[in-house]
DNA sequence: CTCATTTGACCCTG
DNA sequence: CAGGGTCAAATGAG
């Protein structure tokens, strides 16, 4: 009988192997001049599965947990935090603002070697008041400048307000846009990450989405304002979504009526 | 005057 | 040594 170190040794090497084929499919990508979109998406999957994998190899499984903030703090004197566990937990999105409804303070700004655009530094603007580790990265995506790519690191405690309204008027007219080109693409690229030869069906796409990216997937609908609560697979389909963007949309949509 | 932002220096990692 | 993340003094807005 195989143990629980056994499983996890053994999904560890299936996620390698599927790293190693996302970063050919990047490579590739990049060869053919493929749009920035699809490439971002390819990056996003790599990110995805090193987290995975790190979580794994921590001996983890378990869901995101709550925000351990900077609880690993690098020695007095030091300036720079520690890499690693801390980068594993990032999440990147792409966005048309850099709006996302939290308070924030501005601490840096570097420009990036080969790179157009600076990068903005920022950390939760509740910090001390409620201890908050929260900090975010933006830049603006060389290859779209409409778009802001923006990394988050750690969590902002339930304390920290949020302002839902401020998302709606930045993103225009009351409704989350869910521009990535990413999300036009995300079928043939979920096709190739699932290995199959001919396109995913919606409800194929829906329940691999389900089963591997559910994280990404409810760290994009949070940022309307959507806490989406895992159905498992399956379940997705009671949605009636065509596919991603259309159930997303759905969410955020139906979040905004509740709202109002 | 207070507080947020800017920006160059400092320091760490690879 | 280069590149990148953070600090903190200077600056500016309200």
């Amino acid at each position: 009988m195989a143990t629980a170190a056994m499983r996890t040794s053994a999904a560890c090497e299936v996620m390698a192997e599927a790293r190693e084929a996302s970063v050919r499919l990047l490579a590739l990508l990049q060869a053919t001049g493929a749009d920035p979109g699809r490439q971002e998406l390819a990056r996003q999957i790599i990110c995805c599965i090193d987290r995975a994998l790190t979580a794994a190899r921590a001996g983890g499984g378990k869901r995101r947990s709550p925000d351990q903030g900077f609880a690993a703090r690098p020695p007095a004197g030091s300036r720079r935090r520690p890499r690693g566990v801390e980068e594993a937990r990032a999440r990147m999105v792409m966005r048309p603002t850099m709006e996302d409804g939290f308070a924030w303070r501005k601490y840096g700004e570097k420009s990036i070697h080969r790179q157009s655009s600076p990068r903005l530094y920022f950390r939760c603007a509740y910090k001390d008041d409620h201890r908050c580790g929260a900090r975010k990265q933006v830049e603006r995506v060389d290859d779209d400048p409409s778009l802001f790519r923006t990394t988050y690191f750690g969590d902002h405690t339930p304390a920290c307000p949020r302002d839902t309204a401020r998302v709606a008027e930045a993103d225009g007219g009351g409704h989350f846009v869910l521009r990535p080109a990413s999300f036009c693409s995300f079928g043939p690229c979920l096709q190739a990450e699932a290995g199959n030869e001919r396109p995913l069906r919606p409800a194929e796409m829906v329940e691999f989405i389900a089963e591997d990216c559910w994280d990404e997937m409810a760290d994009l609908a949070s940022f309307g304002g959507v806490s989406l609560s895992s159905p498992g697979p399956g379940g997705l389909e009671s949605f009636g979504a065509a596919n991603l963007e259309e159930l997303l949309k759905y969410s955020v949509d139906e979040f905004f009526k509740l709202e109002e």
